[in-house]
DNA sequence: GGCGATGTGGAACAGATGTTATACAACCTC
DNA sequence: GAGGTTGTATAACATCTGTTCCACATCGCC
């Protein structure tokens, strides 16, 4: 049935169907057979929407970026409560965010050594620190640069809280999570 | 020339060179024949002394727990200075911590979906927040339980400032490293 | 209504990789 | 000094996986 399928949506569907299986079994698991078989479609067709598994890594560790930006735009909100929704969203503290840091992981182990995702790693961490930054510029708690490194020091408390929680869930539950980002950021204002 | 090897020595050496080829290209570059052609051997020497893939990764993560960990013990320091110290030893800013850390990547990459390599990790972790947490206690900084939150506080903002000095090395030179350490810790007692 | 383009399925291929088996060499022990 | 043990190299094996290829179905378009 062609020409009826979005190709942009077909497309989320093998990545979400990838991110999926990384965050159950890792990267290992997400074999090209596996995500099609998924998604509910084979290999002809991944290879169709993805030249490589190279590729069809990069747009899942994308897609899945873009996932948790979308869930940013929290308006209405004053800056001081985007700030804290944005680094909540840092912590693993559901199904969603918690499948981002595993593809994460993921796409961090296979960057090593490869120079093009390597860099798509840095990038979306600048971003997500410009974006940080920004709104630590408009809570007024830092301007220019000292926003910057707040940024950092930020996002350095959120990924500390977040990469234990990963690795330990039962002894970190969302509420818990919530609290130490809390006491932490406290203490840095 | 048999006997005359030290096994444990012969261990080290080939978890050294699955370390090296893991923090170089990431684990998919380190295969058996390669981890066994960098210690300049061969793969029926490797599965003597490792009976899987999965063994030798273990091996190889734990060993380099343990080199890190033998770095702690700087006796004649006071607590403060030592509690500084291990919480720097968390930080990237040379080869070794550089290495541990992509070793503990990989490590955590694979450990999805394998309980045994996950609960090595947990463990690791636990470990190293109950050392902490012990220096803590003699500092006079926090007391029992409150010694328990402090360390994750601390483990929280060393690993949130190596993880952005990982993946973003060209940003955070040792120096740059170190100061964000201090920052946040002086804003944390 | 035929034709090309687009999606899809399935099979086949080639390469790599973990694993196993075998043969040989060096050492210790008796 | 013979025998057994340990370490090492080499080769072979079986499997898996990314990739390629081809046939077929479905649609828009002229």
């Amino acid at each position: 049935m062609p020409r009826f399928v979005d190709v942009d949506e077909r497309r989320i569907e093998l990545t979400d169907a990838a991110a999926r299986l990384i965050a159950r079994a890792g990267l290992g698991a997400a074999t090209m057979r596996d995500v099609a078989a998924e998604a509910g479609l084979t290999t002809g067709s991944l290879t169709h929407y993805f030249a490589d598994k190279r590729e069809l890594l990069l747009c899942t560790f994308q897609a899945s970026l873009a996932g948790r930006r979308s869930q940013r735009s929290a308006r209405g909100l004053d800056a001081h409560s985007q700030l804290r929704a944005t680094l909540e969203g840092a912590l693993p503290v559901d199904d969603e965010r918690r499948r981002h840091w595993m593809v994460t992981v993921a796409f961090c182990a296979q960057a090593t050594g490869d120079a093009e995702l390597a860099d798509a790693q840095r990038d979306a961490y600048r971003e997500f620190r410009g974006h940080v930054a920004n709104l630590v510029e408009r809570t007024g708690i830092a301007q220019r640069d000292g926003a910057i490194q707040m940024a950092e020091r930020f996002i350095a408390v959120a990924d500390g809280v977040a990469i234990q929680a990963l690795f330990d869930p039962e002894s970190w539950p969302a509420e818990r999570q919530l609290r130490a980002l809390d006491d932490l950021l406290s203490a840095l204002v």
